[in-house]
RNA sequence: GGCGACAUAGCCAAGUGGUAAGGCAGAGGACUGCAAAUCCUUUACCCCCGGUUCGAAUCCGGGUGUCGCCUCCA
């Protein structure tokens, strides 16, 4: 059994092998930091940060690198609206970055270079692609000789005919042929600008991953990935400079992520349906939108509406339910040989090899979380029937979503905690009332309580309480 | 115009040759003092037309429709 992925470059699902097994290197687009992140950046974060859990959890040793993009025509005109400098807008926002991003529960690359911290190798790698005669100075500018690459247009399949007719030249640039694109900016007035041998200026946008990718993960990784935009022209480009200065296949599998829509709209400021990722936390739990974004496969367009991430949750919150009452269930539990452990245990080897297999295929997301659902409703049977709890078996449940969860943290798996002494002294009251038929004051404090979040349920065993998860 | 992807129940969504996972919503039932939670039952001519095959949602051809890229964009 092996890891399969698609490929956006041969179109097909292929085995992963990595270069030097048990290695991977791994490189993600990360943001241009001109702005706070929206739901779509944070989709493309999520999934990333998943298939790096998953590919680690299945054996392979990860390293991950993920860039910001703190110098390019975006920042500087960004930064002059703000009336603030190019690196103070890149350290504002690389903050907020750093601080949304945490809070979606998505776990930093092992390293997070930028872009001017690395002027001199953008140099360097420039410095080989002239000398190979692979671009050209124009101006103060320098540029890729897109032409001199044999492949170009492999990644985007399309032929350069075919590109050439929708392309077009900026006024300003000095291009011998317009599918040409720029390594090397001149010095514009007010422009942050670096020394370089071909005068003072700032990296173009693509020659900045190749030149990160390869410094840290060398000049052929094995994953490179991004939105599914950045097919063309930045990872077309990068592949074009890279294999350029090298001769080497730059990434060997390209995975891409698909666009994320608002109410079936792309997203867009002029449309003004931005959902930035600080707004949408005020709504919204991390849970239940990374639990949404999961739902669906990685590749596949993604319609975001408040109707469809609602309804999620409703699932989700059954799922944690499940999880929720096995961590109430396990203090009163002890090694009775109750129901037959070892149904359980096949039950959960079943949904645990489901789960691996949807992940294996390509990093099936929703066929893995079909399995913690089928589970679920076994879970719940035995918490219905079971009693008295073996606790090996709720122990083996509650592993197999701590498991599954260390992947995806869609689920609260710590348990609610011992209640207080308020609380213990209320339901104890509530008890009194019930077993004496007085049904208003028992819904009188059950009412109280859940004023305050706190949600009982009357179960054959006992009585349960827990927080609301609206709360 | 060029390249490509997708089309599965009211909605979302898996499934790439052997008579359709899962979730949400709905209906009925069990349990409950009432709730809540949970469980059970129930809902699919897999866009259309041809073809290949013993057998196709799955492969091939042709339609139709939706979306994307070709220009900054995650």
């Amino acid at each position: 059994m092996a890891v399969k992925l698609y490929n956006t470059l041969t179109r097909r699902k292929e085995e992963l092998e990595p270069l030097q097994p048990p290695e991977i290197t791994f490189y993600v687009c990360g943001p241009t930091v001109y702005d706070y992140i929206h739901i779509g950046n944070a989709r493309v974060f999520i999934i990333f940060d998943v298939i790096r859990r998953y590919l680690n959890y299945r054996g392979y040793r990860v390293r991950l690198i993920q860039n910001y993009t703190d110098i390019d025509d975006k920042m500087i005109r960004r930064a002059a609206e703000e009336g603030l400098s190019v690196p103070a807008l890149a350290d504002k926002f690389i903050e907020a970055y750093e601080t949304d991003t945490a809070r979606l529960l998505i776990r930093p690359a092992d390293l997070q270079p930028r872009a001017t911290e690395h002027i001199e190798p953008i140099i360097a790698l420039i410095g080989r692609l002239e000398k190979r005669g692979l671009a050209y100075v124009s101006g103060g500018d320098v540029y890729f000789d897109a032409r001199s690459f044999r492949n170009y247009g492999q990644l985007s399949h399309q032929s350069t005919d075919d590109l050439l007719a929708g392309a077009r030249v900026e006024p300003g640039e000095l291009k011998r042929d317009p599918l040409d694109f720029v390594l090397w900016k001149g010095r514009k007035p007010g422009e942050p600008a670096w020394k370089s041998p071909w005068g003072e200026g700032r990296p173009g946008w693509h020659i900045e991953c190749s030149s990160m990718a390869m410094h840290y993960l060398g000049e052929t990784i094995d994953l490179h990935a991004g939105g599914a935009d950045l097919i063309f022209p930045h990872h077309e480009n990068e592949i074009a400079q890279s294999t350029g200065a090298t001769g080497k296949t730059f990434a060997r599998y390209w995975l891409h992520a698909g666009y994320l829509n608002i109410e079936e709209q792309k997203m867009s400021k002029s449309l003004g349906n931005v959902l930035t990722v600080r707004r949408l936390l005020d709504d919204y739990n991390p849970h239940d939108l990374r639990f949404f974004i999961l739902s669906a496969h990685y590749r596949s367009p993604l319609n975001f509406s408040p109707e469809l991430v609602a309804g999620a949750r409703t699932g989700r919150e059954r799922l944690q339910e499940l999880v929720d009452n096995l961590n109430l269930a396990l203090p009163g539990s002890a090694s009775v040989p109750s129901e037959p452990a070892g149904a359980i245990s096949s039950m959960i080897s079943t949904a645990r090899n489901r789960f691996i297999e949807a992940m294996d295929d390509d990093f099936n997301t929703a066929g893995a979380l079909g399995a913690l659902f089928e589970l679920a409703r076994e879970g719940n049977i035995y918490l219905q029937k079971g009693y008295p709890y073996d606790r090996q078996i709720l122990e083996q449940l509650l592993g197999f979503y701590r498991e599954a969860d260390a992947l995806f943290d869609i689920l609260k798996m710590q348990s609610a905690g011992s209640p207080d002494e308020e609380l213990r002294r209320k339901i104890a009251l509530r008890e009194e009332a019930r077993r004496n038929k007085d049904w208003s004051t028992a819904d009188r404090i059950r009412e109280e309580l859940h004023a305050q979040g706190i949600i009982l349920e009357d179960t054959p065993h006992g009585v349960r309480w827990k927080y609301r998860s609206d709360a």
